[in-house]
DNA sequence: GCTTAATCGAGACGGTACGTCGCGTCTTGCA
DNA sequence: TGCAAGACGCGACGTACCGTCTCGATTAAGC
């Protein structure tokens, strides 16, 4: 469904290299440098000069490898994101609570929390960067998704013709609003609710 | 339980005024300039030095006003931001319908679009902020879901002790996220669906 | 020879006058505010604001007194300036030491040293103040000067058809471009060898 | 006695020098803007905004290599004021003299009399600037003079002795004085009379 | 006593320029 | 070629003062 191999940044096209090849530490410098600045200042008050002085590096050297902002702190959180291993334990809402769960943690983190929202000002006028967060940020989050409704499915536990987009929308959309913005406090109460409510829905049933 | 109450802006603390009063046109010229300016380049290259050129008025007059672009911002779209009246049909899904696209005509309009997730950068770091923009943009929202889940309660559809936030949390947080993130089309079957999600759950019903 | 009768400041022209009376208790407190100033940050830096806010006047009340800098410190710094008695003392070159060394205590308070130069930049472009600061200081200097030079001439050691102004040129002149430029240290034996110089010139004499 | 080797600006010290090189045609533009700014507006007026205009350059070009107004202008007007070759005619008062007309000459030029009080200013509370100053302009001076006084003393028109700093004092000084406050008319007849009185003194002399 | 006019403090207003920051590009000399 | 260094043109920042303009409150003088 989604190939996961877009460029985030700067590796030469294909052609043949000459002269001197690119310099990994001076690679790594920088990504260690941006997640640095990323904590201190957030997204908004991270400038490449600072992250070039942190890493000991010209600003050139920054330059030659990612466009702009966008995708160097693309490529630097997504360094940072992973959900670990979700267990399979035969229940869909132990499953789903498990996800919410490392959405939160992933959510907790100020780094993290300081930075995506800026992010998303960027994606909102760069399409290519839409992409790229997508398929670096989202689209793994989908496919563990996925994979505990395909199990549910089998189990008989959902419909087979149900729409997992918007299951994975009311799952994580949540958790981003009210870390973004409502406030409500980001724990694992939360998290059952939320699994709960999307689960069974708010309805009262006859027999409950 | 929300007073609604706060200062988004430069209102001066109401003791003794002395000296010339602030020109009213000042400040309007500048809300109506500065929705232009957001309409046409987004909230990260807006800037007060062309909102002020827009405006007819001195950078000063705005920085008098306001201490900086968030909560300008902020005041600028508040005033923009109009639910209207939700009707009361007497069914839950329709009334929860209604809110629901109404929350996604005002996230398709394009300069909200492009604003709201710059806001969301300034609200990352700024306490005082995040209250003003809270009160202003979601408090609002707040107080309309909580009216159509009151209704429903004494109607007998919803458990009494149902946590209203969270409800809130699932119907705008999905919206949000799919504006800004994760790109599902937002029309009027994603807000069918959302709804009947955070009605019915996903979870098969026996008798269905 | 001079009148003294010029306007440095702010008085109403004759016609009737009705409502209230400027207070003089502001006047003077502008006038001390002005002086407090230019003693502190010296005339480049001394603003209008600043001596409002010291007084404890608005700024309207200077403006309405003096059109601009220039001639509220020409008025603030003529109160500073008296040359005190010069005695006779029946010898020329003691009467003028006796002058020179007036002027150069006027000039080595440091609020004079700060604020002349910057007088100086005024009058450059601004005849009408430079006609008020002659008048206001350099007219009774002169006035002191040519009462010793009478004195002498009627003793028969000058020759009467002395240019009196060049005589003040050049002892002035000296004097201040000691102070503001050279930085020939201006002390009681500058005056002497100075004094000895406009006396008797530079020139070997056959008897000495 | 005066080495002449201050810096009066922007040369970088003089350890490694690696990067981009100062563009040498941008230091040139500026040092022309500033003189074309300096005629037409005066010092008090002139702006480094209206500098770096005129230059085609950047503001920060500027302020990369002067760190304010002041130092920028010194070194402006220091690349005008040249005395050009003074001749030795064997007779002191005719060398002084030409010696008088030569600095007259530089102090009637519109620029510089728009400019030098408002150095002053600079001059009056920065030591860094008066010590640039001095070495750049007062300093040649000087050296000219002294040529002239050791001449005369070779001859033994003059004692050896003689102070020749308040003798440049009592040459330069009256006609500063003259140029910027007192107001007398600066001509060849105020020349020769300041050159008179400074060799011969005002003394009535027994055999004149 | 009432009117009228000027002054007072405070402070908002449209401006101009400041000096700084960070951008993204462009040399320069060494490796 | 890559890289560190750093100058460059540029755009915007937020601040300081400028000199002008309301305000409401005093304070006389003339009616």
């Amino acid at each position: 469904m989604f190939s996961g191999a877009e460029q985030v940044a700067g590796d030469k096209p294909p052609g043949r290299r000459r002269g001197r090849r690119r310099d990994p530490r001076a690679h790594q410098a920088i990504i260690d440098a941006t997640l640095e600045m990323l904590a201190v200042n957030g997204y908004a008050r991270m400038t490449i000069e600072s992250v070039a002085a942190r890493a000991g590096v010209a600003k050139t050297t920054i330059y030659r490898r990612w466009p702009s902002k966008g995708p160097l702190v693309t490529e630097a959180i997504s360094t940072q994101i992973h959900l670990g291993g979700l267990p399979d334990t035969g229940d869909t809402r132990a499953d789903l609570g498990a996800f919410v769960r490392a959405v939160i943690v992933v959510l907790r983190t100020p780094m993290i929390r300081h930075t995506l929202p800026g992010l998303a000002v960027e994606v909102a006028g760069n399409p290519d960067l839409a992409s790229a967060l997508t398929s670096h940020l989202v689209a793994p989050k989908r496919a563990r998704v996925s994979e505990i409704l395909d199990r549910a499915v089998a189990r008989g536990e959902l419909e087979p013709d149900l729409d997992y987009e918007i299951v994975l929308d009311m799952l994580v959309g949540p958790v981003m609003w009210s870390a973004l913005v409502s406030g409500t406090p980001l724990d694992d109460a939360f998290a059952d609710r939320l699994v709960d409510g999307v689960v069974s829905g708010i309805e009262r049933r006859p027999g409950s």
